[in-house]
DNA sequence: GCCATCTTCGTGCAGAGTGA
DNA sequence: TCACTCTGCACGAAGATGGC
């Protein structure tokens, strides 16, 4: 008998007894059937304390699984859209295997990759140095799991919201159409204009034509930055860092904070403080908790050059007329975009150009 | 056939609203 | 005030699709 039974004994004694009272039987056949009962119960605790500790060991298993696949949900938003968690942590631990002495710039963008990395998910070290290389290999996958259907995710959303937002804009004619990816991009009006390279005038017909065309001279790469970037969706030719990343209000807050915050977006503005400024979060002036939105899920607190950089590529995708997610349309390299973004605001050169990112 | 990606649907959580 | 229902949202699973 184990510890547990014995010392239940005292108390089903003591049920035994009250439940003979009841139906008055002879003492010895009441003894009998109570201790059978008793015996009974303590099977059906046992077997319900085993499988209490077989559904516990599952339970963990899930929610540690699951775990990784919500800290990676993060990954792709503010971390990197492209690049492969393994590519990072190699780089990081050739640097400390062989020095970081002569480094090429892709070496160089996926090492602070790694340290945007463990800003994001600061478990990860420690924690992968743990564990067996199966359960290693397991996370990653989960954790990359997590962050690609992040990205499926907010595709979704912004697919359904921009055409609304555009219609509601431009008022193009014909309008964009929800369900045909092919009625956006540059055969729309709203949306050519809004892809438009802002060093080029949408509003020329030949211009538009020759962007159509694919024509030279008129090609749209991701050298140029695009119009809805800018404050207003217009760029001062003379100075074209002026009102650049004001716009695009709407996909951040469809991403992170919420669609229907993203609803209440009139156009653009400034996005510096979106996430605190957010409505729901707004109520929460009394200390009531109030729904969590993205980004304090991943604990994102204010807005970050990764973050842009997501937003900007998500939302040129969304504007596009390319119906899957790829990372070269046409001529436009998604990749190079968004490394672009990202080394404008994390590679400013001198002061003052940092004074102006921050 | 495999893999990556996208889409859709179901589930669970949490705040808001409502009526007793 | 409390219990219940409704609603909006994030998230995960599964199936569909397309490229190689």
């Amino acid at each position: 008998m184990s510890q547990a039974e014995s010392s239940s004994q005292p108390s089903e004694s003591l049920a035994a007894s009250s439940e003979s009272s009841e139906s008055m039987p002879t003492p010895t056949v009441a003894a009998a059937a109570a201790s059978d009962n008793a015996r009974q119960r303590r099977k059906i605790a046992a077997l319900e304390e085993k499988l209490q500790v077989l559904e516990a060991g599952h339970m963990v298993k899930q929610r540690e699984t699951n775990y990784f696949m919500s800290q990676g949900r993060a990954i792709r938003r503010i971390v990197t859209l492209f690049d492969d968690i393994e590519a990072l942590i190699s780089e990081n631990d050739r640097r400390c295997d062989v020095g970081d002495d002569e480094v090429t710039i892709d070496q160089d963008h996926l090492q602070l990759g790694y340290i945007a990395l463990n800003g994001v998910i600061p478990w990860f070290i420690s924690k992968s140095a743990d564990m067996e290389y199966e359960d290693y290999a397991q996370m990653l996958k989960k954790l990359r799991q997590g962050a690609d259907s992040a990205r499926g995710d907010d595709t979704s959303k912004l697919k359904g919201l921009v055409p609304d937002w555009v219609n509601r804009e431009f008022k193009p004619n014909p309008p964009v159409d929800h369900e045909d990816k092919y009625s956006c991009g540059f055969v729309n009006d709203a949306c050519g204009k809004l892809l438009c390279p802002t060093e080029l005038d949408w509003n020329n017909l030949i211009v538009r034509a020759g962007i159509r065309d694919r024509a030279d001279g008129y090609v749209v790469t991701e050298m140029s930055w695009p119009t809805f970037l800018y404050d207003k969706y217009t760029a001062d030719q003379d100075n074209l860092q002026e009102g650049l990343f004001k716009s695009a209000l709407l996909a951040f807050k469809a991403i992170f904070t919420s669609p229907s915050s993203a609803k209440e977006v009139d156009g653009e503005g400034d996005g510096a403080n979106i996430i605190e400024n957010n409505r729901r979060a707004k109520r929460d002036f009394s200390g009531k908790k109030v729904k969590t939105h993205v980004a304090q899920i991943i604990k994102m607190h204010k807005v970050s050059p990764r973050s842009i950089a997501y937003v900007a590529c998500q939302l040129r995708f969304a504007l596009s007329a390319v119906t899957s997610w790829r990372l070269v349309d046409g001529d436009f390299d998604y990749v190079q975009f968004w490394q672009i973004i990202v080394d404008f605001f994390e590679k400013a050169p001198g002061r003052v150009a940092r004074r102006k990112v921050d």
